[in-house]
DNA sequence: CGCCATAACTTAACGTCGTTAACACACAGA
DNA sequence: TCTGTGTGTTAACGACGTTAAGTTATGGCG
């Protein structure tokens, strides 16, 4: 009786071809350019076809989200970050806007897309990213680096300083708007000020 | 030969109430809803006069976007501000911020829209306030209050990380992602510890 | 085998959007 | 009085997300 499950591995298998081709198509020309229509073509179904393995675009493009944080959780993988504390958070804040900058139309769904009806469980990727920044302030806070106790809030402005170099950096071309710094300086010296800020002393 | 005035007064009379009827639009439902369609229908026009003012969708709501820098120039009126150089780079933040979550549909598309055709001109109210930001950094490295010699970096890094706070806070709503702090508080401990890690010792 | 239910897939359409071509009309200047 | 310019309209085009209806293949079952 190996038929449904025939099935159900071709039915995974178009799903697979689509998020390849709606990602492919996210990735070099960002969201208005992911049509339902343009998919299907890329994949040689009609686009109602889509329809039979996800709900609606929104949907679609959730899915390709859900699979990126999954790789931006992979990209902070504590174990290949140094053991001093600080210096740890310093390049968990490099990583993250190495990724983002890899990644520039993801990132921009992921954090900079209001998606009201896709809370991020406890148990998502989305979520434990944040875990990784959360536990590695707090163990700068044990060892006695950081001037604030409330390890929550620590870890939510590390994280809104980057997040707002890397906007800037992926939002703006150098020679559009005042002065901005190569990207790569602008994101370090970010990263450094908005550490030196939290630590003791 | 008052005419051609007349006409003019008149011409600029119902590009005003398309800017209006555009903006009413903007603040409430955001970009997408704002439609020539609806635009139009809001004035008593057809959607085809709309063009007779306005290039395209964009060149409308880049005209909005206009009126919002210069909005944003005044609310960063330095004459408001207290005279500590610190303390007032630190109220410049907030109220930076302040216009932004007050604006959140502006704010959006003035920072966060990539607008390749649109680069700012130098006299542009938008140069102009991150011209502010500049000064007052400027003033507080002559005091000899900052650690750093690059003007323009520093401006850089604080604007970047204010900009994060207030991305976060209108992106998400408290109860989507991890732990989002009330939005004031996040706020204040960014623009706190973003102006630390420039201090000088 | 022959019938049929179900799932996979398509065609064709609906309503919306931004935009534009074609046309109508008022009216100042000759 | 004619004419051209500017201001406005209607109606359409093509692209979009989405869906109703129909087609086809195929495994299950008498």
């Amino acid at each position: 009786m190996g038929i449904t499950e025939r099935r159900e591995r071709e039915k995974e298998e178009i799903r697979r071809k689509i998020l390849d081709a709606a990602r492919e198509l996210f990735m070099t020309e960002g969201y208005d350019k992911v049509t339902m229509r343009r998919v299907a073509e890329a994949i040689e179904y009609s686009p109602t076809t889509i329809y039979h393995h996800f709900e609606d675009k929104d949907d679609l493009v959730e899915a390709l989200c859900h699979e990126d944080f999954a790789k931006l959780l992979a990209a902070l993988d504590p174990a290949l970050l140094p053991t001093d504390p600080i210096e740890r958070l310093r390049m968990l804040g490099l990583a993250y806007a190495r990724f983002a900058l890899a990644n520039p139309n993801q990132y921009r769904f992921m954090f900079l897309t209001p998606r009201e009806e896709h809370p991020h469980p406890e148990d998502s990727p989305g979520y434990q990213s944040f875990g990784v920044v959360r536990q590695m302030v707090a163990d700068a806070k044990a060892a006695g680096r950081l001037r604030d106790d409330d390890v929550d809030a620590m870890a939510q402005t590390l994280w809104a300083c980057v997040h707002g170099a890397v906007c800037l950096v992926t939002t703006f071309r150098p020679e559009q708007f005042p002065c901005v710094p190569p990207a790569a300086d602008l994101i370090e010296r970010t990263v450094d000020a908005s550490i030196r800020g939290l630590l003791k002393e």
